[in-house]
DNA sequence: CTGATATGTAAGCACTTACTTACATTAGCA
DNA sequence: TGCTAATGTAAGTAAGTGCTTACATATCAG
């Protein structure tokens, strides 16, 4: 009948939106097939079991971060500029990736290694990505000496469980005014501890 | 037989530690029967259906925040030793409690109602707790003009994402040490964007 | 001793789950 | 046209699952 990969890509995003709205074991096979519009047995027959339905599922959204790309284009602005727009930029990949994200928190109890996997590839590599924007910017003086990778990994972690919140436990929209309000917020906050000019003592 | 409430309490620790093992669905009546020693007949007979023993385990071990308690031995300190002690209490809470806190996080986006009570109930409570006292040293004079809700919301949730990225994403032991230097690394980079005196533009 | 209360054992029910088998259909390619 | 690959329908299996029923036992207060 239809494109082979195409029906593979219907299943896997219906598991990915299935297993984030009711967990690995509440997501059964036969709803997913019936999401994809698709028969059950093609679903074993592509996949062969649930759980290898479940890993697939991680590798594929497995969303790389695009941070890295934004760094060049922000090296020029002021600090607090360039803050402000990786923050924005790393709400709006979690925003993008909700299921994801809400598959992971989820599941790393019941299945850490799977999630530890996907997570690594992910925020962690985020967190690197901003570590190296700090270090040049220490370099250049303009921070003072405080440890930089606990620094990153505060900065995206405040950010984090702010999307975690308000998107997942309170299940309400986090806004553009308001991502931007908290970003502002936290930059601000985050830079007078870090900047080198207010160290002083 | 036993004394009737030994045993509801003996059913409600072993509900806590299965289902923060295994998620909801995951932990069966007969396991929870069998590890709490006793027959599945009586989890029913005491708790009518599997939802109940969920909603009981929320209320029964909701961790009242301590913290309130501690704000008084703490507000004579000088603000750097007052944060850290109040840092590593929340970071202890959460050890203790870390059943809890992971059945929070695996059923938070299947069971939202029910979770964000008991949320309320602690997490939050805590923001008030330091929020009040952040509050206090502004009046002082102490704090810069920072909003400080989102100031006291930041600071516990960067310790709550250490506490769950170590503890259950890598099921890792936090040590004492750990603890310590991440919340001392912490008070830094939070009082030096907090402080008055260190303002200046 | 009596009766109530708390528990246990055993069997099972109605239902769901992941997964399988056997057979039919459709589409595209040679 | 006929072959192959991808899918479908239908029926079913074995193993759970939450929960119930019927009946027995043990403890203890009166």
């Amino acid at each position: 009948m239809a494109d082979p990969l195409e029906t593979r890509d219907r299943i896997l995003e219906a598991t990915l939106e299935l297993i984030s709205e009711k967990g690995y074991l509440g997501a059964t096979t036969r709803e997913i097939a019936h999401q994809a519009g698709v028969s059950e047995l093609t679903i074993f027959r592509k996949f062969g079991k649930k759980e290898r339905l479940f890993e697939e599922v991680l590798k594929t959204y497995t969303f790389l971060p695009r941070l890295k790309d934004l760094i060049p284009a922000v090296e020029n602005l002021p600090v607090q500029e360039a803050l402000e727009t990786i923050g924005i930029r790393f709400l709006r990949t979690l925003k993008e990736r909700k299921c994801f994200v809400r598959i992971m928190l989820s599941e790393m109890n019941t299945y850490p290694e799977k999630v530890r996997k996907a997570y690594s590839q992910t925020i962690e590599e985020m967190v690197q990505t901003l570590r190296g924007y700090l270090i040049r910017l220490q370099a250049a003086g303009q921070l003072r000496d405080v440890p930089l990778d606990t620094a990153a990994v505060f900065f995206l972690r405040i950010l984090f469980t702010t999307f975690m919140n308000a998107e997942i436990l309170n299940q309400r929209d986090l806004s553009p005014a308001e991502m931007e309000s908290t970003v502002s917020q936290l930059v601000g906050i985050f830079l007078h501890g870090v900047l080198a000019e207010e160290t002083a003592g």
